[in-house]
DNA sequence: TAGATTGTTAATCGATTAACAATC
DNA sequence: TAGATTGTTAATCGATTAACAATC
């Protein structure tokens, strides 16, 4: 096929599917079978075209007056988000949040699938937290390049992040999603995915402050 | 003074000054006291120009071939999104996530300060999580409107947080920060920052996938 | 059919980047 | 001084919104 099914879309795109999934998975338990773009702009509060933008990249057609078909929506986005297929991740650092994390359990469904916990507490290694092993630290790279694991996850506190971010790069790591609240340098090919609290949390508190010099 | 201290920063601006945050922690703990635009720049990959941009929101000036100086910079960012000034906050759900959250400790230092936590199970209600008192569910309208509270956090299953949401928000709540995946409706007055993790997720798979398509 | 909604092109808006004079 | 870097205006780029014909 020339024409790829993985038009890349704008990563604004991306955060609203997200969104739409979460919204649509709500209508569908609730009995919907179809729904228009502007109902669903209304209740996200955004524009009903840009919905509409955001849902051609995934190739759904509508119909005109009914909408769109509500489960073939959410099939559309999970695939085009590639939920569908899990791609193995390593996880650094079982403290409250990685142990929140590999407790979590449904990152499957949203595309990624944990192997392996890593950790230097000699009273960790060599259990399991929710089903996941953890091994010592000094195993990470050998273990990710014979798995060729692609995701890496950071939820170590920040001055062992830097660290752990090169075992995962020396082990052939594709892309890392990171939790500690720091700046990580790596080299240019890999993709970083910083999911820091402290900056949503920043958004949250100054719209709070905006709101009340209003 | 009619030229207001806050002068609204977009979002994008808001989300790199809290990058541009930790790397001048980490530049400050290397001895380093100024610091050019353009090394901010290389370092967190924008054009330098847009960091002074972002830099001129604080109204921090900078000198002609020395740069900006670090300390100023850093006290300028934890000002300008008011860290200085933490606000008081609730939190529904002390599973995994919520205990993590409250074990986090530093978000004092990032604007936001736990004054209780809250939950449905009979075992947590009258412990203390990490020095958080938890009380249960119920109380928490009442106690959110006397004791003034900004902030409510959910870190509910997906199936609990909405009504957590209508607690909140009958408790006079004025931002809800929302861990839970699920689409919450709410009044238009309310401060929506949802921070949820597979919406970070997705767009690190998206990356991923278009790399290989490459 | 009439009317609501899609699909798409054009216009607008806002954020980013380029250019460059001012300045330490 | 010469040169690097700031501060700012203008140009560009990309995402969002407006407009509207096509269609069920």
């Amino acid at each position: 096929m020339t024409d790829n099914k993985f038009k890349p879309a704008p990563e604004p795109t991306v955060r609203r599917l997200s969104r739409y999934y979460h919204l649509l998975t709500s209508l569908k338990e609730e009995g919907i079978n179809d729904i228009s773009s502007t109902t669903i702009a209304n209740e996200i509060g955004v524009d009903p075209t840009l919905v509409r933008k955001d849902i051609e990249y995934m190739k759904v057609g509508g119909k005109p007056k009914t909408g769109f078909n509500v489960n073939l929506l959410l099939d559309s986005i999970r695939s085009y988000l590639n939920w569908v297929n899990p791609k193995d991740a390593f996880l650094v650092g079982c403290g409250s949040l990685g142990t929140a994390m590999l407790g979590y359990g449904r990152f499957k469904n949203y595309g990624m699938n944990f192997l392996a916990a890593f950790d230097v507490d000699d009273l960790k290694i060599g259990t399991t937290i929710h089903d996941t092993p953890v091994f010592e630290l000094q195993k990470l790279t050998e273990l990710a390049k014979r798995m060729e694991v692609q995701i890496g996850v950071i939820t170590t506190p920040a001055h062992a992040a830097q660290s752990a971010a090169d075992l995962f790069v020396e082990g052939g790591i594709k892309a890392i999603w990171n939790f500690a609240p720091i700046h990580l340098r790596l080299p240019e090919n890999i993709i970083l995915e910083n999911a820091q609290l402290t900056q949503s949390l920043a958004v949250l508190t100054r719209n709070l402050i905006h709101q009340q010099l209003k």
